[in-house]
DNA sequence: CCATAAATACCTACAACTAGGTATATGCTT
DNA sequence: AAGCATATACCTAGTTGTAGGTATTTATGG
């Protein structure tokens, strides 16, 4: 089941994503928001979000600075860009910002649907009806899964993955054991993972 | 470092394997047995034994019988059988029985110590100086691992893998979580790991 | 049918992890 | 010099895991 929350601030576009959408199995929307304060605050509350779907242009914190805080706060959050506009400029502010998509609001639902699975495999996505220059962003920027962990992190995150205790990592590093303790709790909220055993699994994979 | 039990019902020789172990790097001999049923009483003591290099014929539990039950309790144990009998049948019911080596009494140190090493490595090994038909059986007999896990520990192994709690688990399988537990713990103890997240590893190499 | 293996469930005690804070020092960057 | 990221350290509270038991019921193999 992929969870999704959408941002904008027409609330008849959303409504029309939500019909869209409502009859998608394996999609569901647990979340909106009219613009990019609202959506912050609202992935606050709700720890299942997988994917963010927002419009570029809204009120109060437009889709683009909201993008960068997510992207920072929740790394593992697949971002969807939807939007009117199909300037090139637009799509490359965006996809910098750090989303991972970039529709425009005429795609149907075949295409929509298709991006955010594409995204939810860890691929990007840019609509095919997008100039060239726009879509040609894709192949520039070099797909690096940009993990935002500290030199420290990773350390501890490989000891982790060793079968550490934190108690053994202190000892190791010669650190107080909240330190490790610390920053073991800020991996967890920089991956979106709450358990050790999950650190395994990330590390194994992605280290 | 190696940890080595050695047992044997003759004292000298075991003094002898000693003289020719004592300054190998990497070997440590942390205890000694005269028969098979001491053999397991120290097992239960020493947890951290790699290696258990014994005789085959000794008084009151053989060292084949040993073998046997060493390979239920403690399948992680690599056992070198270290016998004067060269007859295949020996070697064969030796091997069958669970050990992972097998060399004569007169081999020399170097070869002593290619066999240990061999074993830790996840291999077997005859000595050279066997018949053929002993040797043989190394061909014969393919290469299992055989993970000794039940199918309900494999199933909750899966689960554990994927992060799940020991909470989250009984719920799945309408287990009380007393239940998951002790498989849990006999899990830890069928591969002598001692946490989750070892478990994890483990899981993802050889599930 | 009997013995053993597998699966089930509970107990105690302690260790480790999870989740929410706060706070300070340091070094890099603008 | 101010600001930000990083690394460091501590606090409380609650949950989960680890390690040692014991014990009963349900297959399964001989």
């Amino acid at each position: 089941m992929i969870n999704l929350i959408i941002a904008d601030d027409h609330q008849l576009f959303i409504d029309g994503i939500r019909s869209i959408l409502d009859h998608e199995l394996g999609i569901d929307i647990i979340g909106e928001a009219n613009n990019g304060l609202d959506l912050l605050k609202k992935l606050e509350d709700k720890p299942l979000v997988d994917v963010v779907l927002t419009d570029i242009r809204m009120p109060v914190v437009d889709g683009i600075t909201a993008a960068k805080l997510i992207r920072k706060q929740y790394p593992k959050l697949r971002i969807l860009a939807v939007s009117m506009y199909d300037q090139p400029a637009d799509v490359i502010e965006m996809m910098e910002a750090g989303a991972q998509g970039y529709v425009t609001k005429n795609v149907d639902k075949k295409e929509l649907v298709e991006a955010i699975h594409t995204l939810m495999n860890g691929g990007r996505y840019i609509s095919k009806n997008l100039p060239d220059d726009a879509r040609a962003w894709l192949s520039k920027a070099p797909e690096t899964e940009k993990v935002p962990l500290t030199r420290r992190e990773k350390e501890i995150l490989a000891l982790i993955a060793r079968g550490r205790t934190t108690l053994q990592i202190a000892e190791q590093l010669k650190l107080s054991k909240h330190t490790v303790d610390t920053h073991r709790k800020n991996i967890h909220k920089k991956l979106g993972i709450k358990s050790n055993t999950g650190l395994v699994s990330y590390a194994l994979k992605y280290l």
